[in-house]
RNA sequence: GGGCAGAUACCGAAGCGGCCAAACGGGGCAGACUGUAAAUCUGCUGGCAUCGCGCCUUCGUAGGUUCGAAUCCUACUCUGCCCA
């Protein structure tokens, strides 16, 4: 068992770049403010932002005190750091309401309240809202180097795309974010994603010129999976902690279905189970990792969704999944379907295309004719195929598209 | 400001008057094999359709030539390179 925190961290692969790791285990030995940003681009976060966030509540169990930073100044800028071109600017509504989205999203993850090492939640614009451009030009801008923002990686990557003037200045706002928090919450330690080593960075050089202030940075590495494409996308495309947008099944899906390979390191990333329990968990290859899929899909559901959601999930997925192919779940996606509409008989790529397993009737069909739809246990090759009475047992119509999209009917 | 090159489906990239819904590669989906994994092999990959006839939308945007255009012409927009 590692002594700190930060040795704990390294062990679980959590430590991309940081100053000086001594000076970071020194810092550690007492309680101190610790702060990560979100910016506001979405009105939900993603599994992407759980890194960060989990890493922040590591440091609240380890007794020091979060800060989480929502961005609703430095959304409205966009931030250059790791992306190819810059992305369309979001109206002030638009930002507006989705800080507020990610701050309640946030206060279900990690614990918040008034007292020593609960998180506290803050947003950039209450403080920038408050500065006029002369302040910031007179105040800030003079311990900028264009020569040093130039030589940033973020910065560099986009010189040849283009970056403008609004771009530029993100960097500005979050060094100067940094040594806000330092003068008012006496935040010393900024954490984020890979990416945001160079905004970390210029922030503890502000903090130096401005505050006399002797800051830290630690960066988790970027979540990558094994064969190469990016994490945290389905077909449905990202993969959402906001229910309306991704549904808990499918939430639960996308953990239970990490390859082989990831499966460790995202238990170390994801989830607060200690090093020993992972090991035992992963140490036998073959179907023994399977179940560890299943730990994994349970705590991440259960830290996003909650514990009744988590084990509906696991249940109804057992179940789908087990021998018994049993789709009673209520997770298992589902809708009501009259009865008289199966008294007439309704073609199955309809109803395939109405419960959203294809998205057209063309795909509909080409996936019945390649083999791939299941009516009951049974594969249906016909595309004509219409769906009667004789198809409903217990009052249910059950469709499968490959293994693991199921989708039932309640007739009623 | 001038010159040149380019803009094709999710991405990359062929096509240069009819045989083009558009080669090929990647990606994605499905099938086989498995463990709701990976690798491998196979199939599919614009929409509608009375389903292999046909109709519609799509080859940067808007017009034009033609029986017929992704392919030719004109203008415009954007991108890259070169000269000021």
């Amino acid at each position: 068992m590692p002594e700190s925190l930060f040795d704990a961290l390294a062990e679980r692969g959590l430590v991309a770049q940081c100053t000086d790791p001594d000076g970071i285990r020194r810092r550690l030995a007492t309680p101190l403010t610790v702060y990560g940003g979100f910016d506001p681009t979405a009105d939900s976060l993603h599994v992407g932002h759980l890194v960060p966030i989990l890493t922040l509540a590591r440091f609240q169990r380890a007794g020091h005190q979060p800060i989480m930073l929502v961005g609703g100044a430095t959304g409205m800028i966009g931030d250059p750091s790791g992306k190819s071109d810059a992305r369309k600017m979001l109206s002030r509504d638009d930002i507006i309401a989705n800080t507020k989205a990610l701050k309640g999203q946030l206060g279900r993850l990690v614990r918040f309240g008034d007292g020593p090492g609960d998180a506290r939640l803050v947003d950039n614009a209450d403080w920038f809202a408050a500065m006029g451009w002369i302040d910031v030009m007179r105040d800030l801008a003079p311990h900028f180097s264009i020569n040093r923002m130039l030589s940033m990686e973020s910065v560099k990557g986009r010189l040849e795309a283009g970056i403008s003037y609004l771009e530029f200045s993100y960097m500005v706002m979050q060094a100067y974010d940094f040594v806000h928090l330092f003068r008012h919450q006496g935040c010393t330690l900024q954490i984020g994603g890979q990416e945001q080593w160079g905004n970390i960075v210029m922030g503890i050089e502000l903090g130096r010129r401005i505050a006399d202030a002797d800051l830290a940075g630690l960066t988790m590495p970027l979540v990558t999976k094994a064969d190469g494409t990016k994490f945290g996308k389905t077909e449905s495309g990202a993969v959402w902690l906001d229910p309306q947008r991704t549904p808990v099944h499918e939430f639960y899906q996308f953990w239970r279905n990490v390859a082989d390979s990831d499966v460790r390191r995202y238990l170390c990333y994801f989830t607060f189970l200690e090093l020993a329990e992972i090991d035992r968990l992963t140490a036998d290859g073959g179907t023994a990792i399977n179940q560890a899929k299943e730990v994994l899909a349970w705590q991440l559901t259960n830290l996003v969704h909650g514990q009744a959601e988590a084990d509906a999930a696991r249940d109804s997925a057992r179940r789908a999944f087990g021998a018994a192919q049993d789709v009673s779940g209520e997770t298992i996606p589902h809708a009501a379907l009259a009865s008289a509409e199966v008294e007439s008989g309704i073609a199955l790529i309809a109803l395939m295309v109405r419960a959203e397993l294809a998205t057209s009737n063309g795909e509909a069909r080409r996936l019945i004719s390649g083999g791939g739809v299941r009516l009951g246990d049974t594969v249906i090759d016909d595309p004509t195929r219409t769906v009667g009475p004789l198809d409903v047992h217990d009052r249910r119509i059950v469709l499968k598209v490959g293994k693991r999209k199921i989708f039932r009917f309640d007739v009623g």
